[in-house]
DNA sequence: ACCAAGGGTATTTTT
DNA sequence: TACCCTTGGT
């Protein structure tokens, strides 16, 4: 039984109000997750079946969080309560029905990488001009599409008389039937399919809407139209909807989020109950009072102003320096200070930056200082090309109409199947209306390949014994298998160069990631592996207990906080964007980054550090910037600006630092060149002792109880062999499994 | 079919 | 600066 005399009497108000249409205005720190977890408990206990509840995040990390934080409060009861995020949830939706929008149940999921492809192949079919109409452009156009739920006919319409959107039309059009001829969707699809199957099955809707009476909706301000009309659908016939959100932390406009969702919230549901939760929890009052000011010179915006009893801190600190090199390192510095007076931990420590790229200076730094570090964002672990490739290999044993991931490996390793090859089987199966890989399996049928076909008989008898394999095997299996007959570890063994190395290691990461599915997920299969991993972020991956300084955009940082936070790179042109200055609509632009600051000043608990370069190196050049208008919206009293003069600074021995700095870069370089992906994250990690024996009682997440029978110690890892009382007798690997000892 | 080199171009944020 | 794509050579 959950307690809720520790709440405060607006959070107490919105986890009573359980009937009807509510909005949560939750400021920064103001405790909303709380809030949220205590009314799934409330709920709970007020009879309502788990079942029936639905909360909806954006990020995989914040639905692990909630689900973490139910379970804690409500015990075994909570396991029903169906908590994920809006593309996840869309998926389970439609791996149920999409059969009824004429796609397969078992379609891939296309990422950003794999939507150029499709992008490419449309624009050569057809014959668009690359260079007036850019890939990236036309994407962008079709996702902005997809998130207002406008289809390609409806475009072509809206087009009329406008020759530059009906070919943006036509494109859509065309790329929307490459998709489906390769029995994929895309990131936007995932939801505006499930609206489409919504709008035309009503007895699945219906179906879902008996199913989840009571919805929750996280983050609601970053939710775009196509996902407010799916979040209308489910709610409309039981009307028990609250979502929760602050607009000031709106900040994704340009992913089509919509603002007006939470602004006209109580216009769309008029007997909508509206609470507002305003006193923070997190930072010190400087800090909320110089987030109050900044915010406060945006327009438009829900009226509120965070407020916090504790106490007044430090004020926030605000420095400029001479370049990006200097402004790097007065931060490592600080942080190393902190570590070496023993009043922080590393991973109290974050650095927030508008761009990815200024990552790079401060990895620099901290590998020279010996700072461990991680950095979040960038490159996605799962975008990276050995992950790729190998998922590739996967896909196709998955789903055999995924011509993408056939192009991507049926070269790779090389096999000698090149781009005339490709073609003519392409063609073939078009004109047999066949997919791609059935036109391989046809290969000696096809005219004018000579040799090619075979070339590709290995290729195809593979797969195919893969496709058997997969019937009994765990993905573990099946990814080993992949990587020996390829001889994709071998290639890059035998390369020997530190590259190669590095992706070995993100290979064995790989490993382990699927090692950790097959044992932990609830129903192991390929599809359910290949649909978990197409839909982690970045962040999902950081864990809070490690102890590293955190590293990432400010995007990223949202719903996170720090005792220590630095903002770095706060001038203008950067922070904000050149794109936001010089844009059309430069004034909603600026707003949005404004809000951006917002989130950022709002992350830090204890202090908060800003700081800018008068010179930085931009995409090869150098620039010279001032000062971000949003440190002038801070009041003196709030901001303790150090600053030095240019005069004072002309003084200062350069020597120094100069040789310093080189120093620093050579150090910096030559380990980065060990390792030229990020620091690498080691999921397993071999414990030093178990705490269960031989003959001991364990308890599996899955499997339930059952006695060890054996342990073997790895080099890396025990495997320990488990008889289960229901399950049968298996062998885990101990970091995986997660045993817990029964008394 | 594969590779290396060079030119051109982009850069904001990401589920 | 860094990547991407085209080009041209073998």
């Amino acid at each position: 039984m959950a307690s809720y005399d520790l709440l405060n009497p607006e959070q107490k108000e919105a986890v009573l109000h359980t009937e009807g249409p509510l909005l949560i205005l939750a400021g920064a720190g103001s405790g909303k997750t709380r809030v949220l977890t205590h009314r799934v408990a409330y709920l709970i206990e007020q009879g309502v079946n788990p079942y029936q509840i639905l909360a909806i995040t954006f990020t995989n990390k914040a639905a692990g969080e909630m689900r973490e934080r139910v379970d804690r409060l409500v015990g075994d009861g909570g396991t029903s309560v169906w908590v994920s995020t809006f593309h996840s949830t869309c998926v389970r939706i439609l791996r149920r029905f999409i059969d009824r929008l004429g796609y397969d149940t078992s379609f891939s999921i296309y990422d950003t990488d794999d939507q150029k492809s499709v992008m490419k192949e449309v624009c050569k079919r057809l014959q668009i001009d690359t260079k007036i109409y850019k890939e990236r452009m036309l994407l962008s156009a079709i996702s902005k599409a997809k998130d207002e739920l406008v289809n390609p006919v409806e475009m072509q319409l809206s087009a009329e008389g406008d020759y530059h959107r009906q070919k943006i039309a036509a494109v859509y059009q065309e790329y929307q039937t490459q998709l489906r001829k390769n029995n994929a969707l895309d990131f936007d699809d995932l939801i505006m399919k499930t609206v489409e199957l919504f709008q035309n099955c009503p007895e699945v809707l219906e179906n879902y809407q008996e199913r989840f009476r009571y919805i929750m909706v996280d983050e609601y301000q970053d939710t775009n139209t196509a996902q407010f009309k799916l979040v209308s659908l489910l709610a409309s016939k039981y009307r028990n909807l609250c979502v929760v959100g602050d607009d000031d932390q709106s900040i994704y406009r340009f992913r089509g989020a919509n603002i007006g969702n939470i602004l006209n919230f109580e216009d769309v549901f008029p007997d909508a109950k509206v609470i507002k939760l305003e006193q923070n929890y997190r930072s010190t009052s400087n800090i909320l009072n110089a987030a109050n000011e900044v915010i406060h010179h945006n327009k438009g915006r829900k009226d509120k102003r965070l407020w916090t009893d504790n106490g007044e801190g430090a004020p926030v600190h605000f420095r400029q320096f001479q370049n990006a090199f200097e402004e790097a390192e007065h931060v490592v510095g600080n942080i190393t200070s902190h570590i070496q007076k023993g009043e922080a931990g590393y991973k109290d420590h974050a650095i927030l930056y508008r761009t990815n790229a200024q990552s790079r200076l401060f990895e620099e730094k901290m590998i020279y200082a010996n700072i461990p570090y991680k950095i979040i964002g960038g490159v996605n672990f799962y975008a990276r090309k050995e992950i790729k490739d190998l998922l590739a290999y996967l896909k196709t044993i998955d789903n055999g109409r995924d011509e993408i991931a056939v192009r991507r490996i049926i070269n790779v390793p090389k096999r000698g199947i090149g781009a005339t090859t490709l073609t003519r089987v392409s063609d073939y199966a078009g004109a047999y209306d066949i997919s791609f890989y059935d036109a391989l399996l046809r290969a000696e049928e096809i005219p004018g390949l000579g040799r090619g076909s075979a070339k590709i008989l290995p290729f195809t008898v593979l797969i195919q014994s893969l496709r058997a394999k997969q019937e009994h095997a765990t993905v573990t299996e099946l990814l080993e298998t992949i990587l020996e007959e390829t001889g994709y570890r071998k290639e890059l063994e035998l390369e020997g160069t530190e590259e190669a190395e590095a992706r070995l290691e993100n290979i064995d990461e790989l490993i382990n990631k699927v090692k950790d599915y097959d044992e932990n997920a609830e129903e192991p299969s390929l599809g359910g592996f290949l649909e978990e991993v197409a839909l982690v972020a970045d962040i999902d991956n950081l864990e809070e207990d490690s102890d590293h300084v955190v590293l990432m955009t400010l995007h990223s940082a949202k719903g996170l906080e720090f005792p220590y936070v630095y903002m770095v790179g706060m001038e203008e042109g950067l922070f904000p964007s050149f794109m936001s200055i010089v844009s059309d609509d430069a004034a909603e632009e600026i707003e949005e980054e404004r809000r951006l600051c917002y989130v950022g000043i709002t992350r830090a608990k204890k202090e908060l550090t800003m700081t800018a370069a008068r010179q930085r190196m931009l995409r090869g050049e150098v620039q010279y910037n001032t000062v971000s208008r949003f440190i002038k919206e801070i009041p003196d009293e709030y901001l303790e600006n150090k600053s030095e003069s240019p005069a004072q600074r002309a003084r200062e021995a350069k020597e120094q630092r100069i040789n310093q700095r080189k120093e620093a870069q050579l150090a910096a370089r030559r380990s980065l060149r060990a390792k030229p992906f990020e620091t690498k994250q080691v999921t397993a990690v071999k414990a030093d002792k178990l705490e269960y024996g031989v003959g001991d009682r364990v308890k599996h997440l899955r499997f339930g109880e059952g006695t060890v029978l054996e342990i073997i110690e790895g080099s890396r890892d025990y495997e320990v062999k488990v008889s289960f009382d229901s399950a049968g007798v298996k062998k885990l690997f101990a970091s995986f499994a997660k045993l817990k000892k029964v008394y």
